[in-house]
DNA sequence: CCAAATTGATTGACTTATCGATCAATTATG
DNA sequence: CATAATTGATCGATAAGTCAATCAATTTGG
């Protein structure tokens, strides 16, 4: 039948495509975004070079493709953890905090590929868009689990927006620590240093560990 | 005489390696690292195509020279921050934070270059190290200094290490978020949320602004 | 049920464009 | 005038994009 035969091969498509962005993705953290080739994303792939254009007719396609996944995976992953946290603003805010630092979503390689699309973000405005649209749906999130925790702690001293801020500064900054000195800091540390921050902004609400 | 003629001429030659640093930077800026072109720094610099290669071997070699100035200018103009701001490390760590959103460290241009470099670092052992050296530099001064505002004010149970971390992170998230969303932002917020995370750190020295 | 036909996927050699490097010719300088 | 600085045309290398040929899988017809 004509369904089931679209039903299989629109499969065949999109595990090509997965497979190609994955190599993608492996390709610049190994060479970086100015390194790499079409030809070392098809070897990555296992695959010959011309499928490479045969499902992404540019290069310049299979970018976006790639930082379009890695910003829907990154926010599935957040957005999950919220919903598991339950309904503690608390719980909510290590919930995305953890997510942040998780192996999935921190990975020495992904952090790599972020950064490239960041520095090269300045100068491609779809890259800009993509970027600062997730971002912005971060933030929100963000603050919006602040402005409980202010609220329900009676914090009305607390300034929700720069705390946010802070918050997300301190993530960004993290991942760079870990992409410039792997070796001397982890995942952990990040995170127990957040946790810190925390701790100073909201005692009663997250306790001195 | 000889010395004087080559006197002369290795100013020349300052004076052109620094014009064409100059034109790097404001091409990186504009077109990313990728889409640097030695064609592109020479027209910037107002020169002739041949003149990059005269007074840069390869376009390595510019690009190190390049990240070997900023890397120089940066830690020049912190370390002069520090001296003038006295003996006092309150004063000495505020010192800091303003050299590092200063408009002549925090340009929209220069840290857009510095995400170039940090990104592309990953693959190339020469950015890699020379990032790491700063880094480093710059993280053992900002503990040191951290170190003397929990000596003096008696605030033995902060850890040194963390609270230095956590200022840098905060400080390089800031600039990516200078870099990914200028407009909504600005140097003077980004200082403030510094402020705002030292105060809830160090209550006493940081006063509640 | 088997063979021919059709469709779609895959291959890699070829074309074209781009860019860094080179260098012979020209101009400026002391 | 001699030396140094500068120019830009030319060359070679590299990589993206193209495409005709091949291969595999599925469908159709006898």
């Amino acid at each position: 039948m004509a369904n089931a035969e679209k039903a299989v091969s629109a499969d065949r498509r999109d595990v090509r495509r997965q497979q190609l962005i994955e190599a993608t993705i492996s390709v610049i953290g190994r060479k970086g975004y100015a390194g790499t080739r079409l030809a070392d994303v098809a070897s990555q792939a296992k695959v010959s070079y011309g499928v490479v254009g045969f499902y992404f007719r540019t290069k310049e396609d299979l970018l976006l493709a790639t930082l379009q996944w890695l910003a829907d995976e990154y926010t599935s992953v957040w957005r999950e953890a919220v919903e598991k946290a339950g309904p503690s603003p608390v719980a909510r805010l290590r919930a995305i905090i953890d997510a942040d630092f998780s192996p999935r979503i921190a990975s020495e390689k992904k952090i790599a590929v972020w950064y490239a699309f960041w520095a090269e973000g300045r100068t491609r405005p779809k890259y800009r868009n993509l970027c600062a649209q997730l971002y912005n749906d971060y933030h929100w999130q963000v603050r919006t689990i602040v402005e409980e925790i202010i609220e329900q702690g009676g914090h009305e001293d607390i300034d929700a927006h720069q705390v946010t801020v802070a918050i997300n500064a301190m993530t960004d900054g993290m991942w760079l620590d870990l992409q410039i000195q792997p070796r001397d800091f982890d995942r952990e540390e990040a995170k127990k240093a957040i946790e810190m921050f925390l701790g100073k902004v909201f005692p009663a609400e997250f306790g001195n560990s």
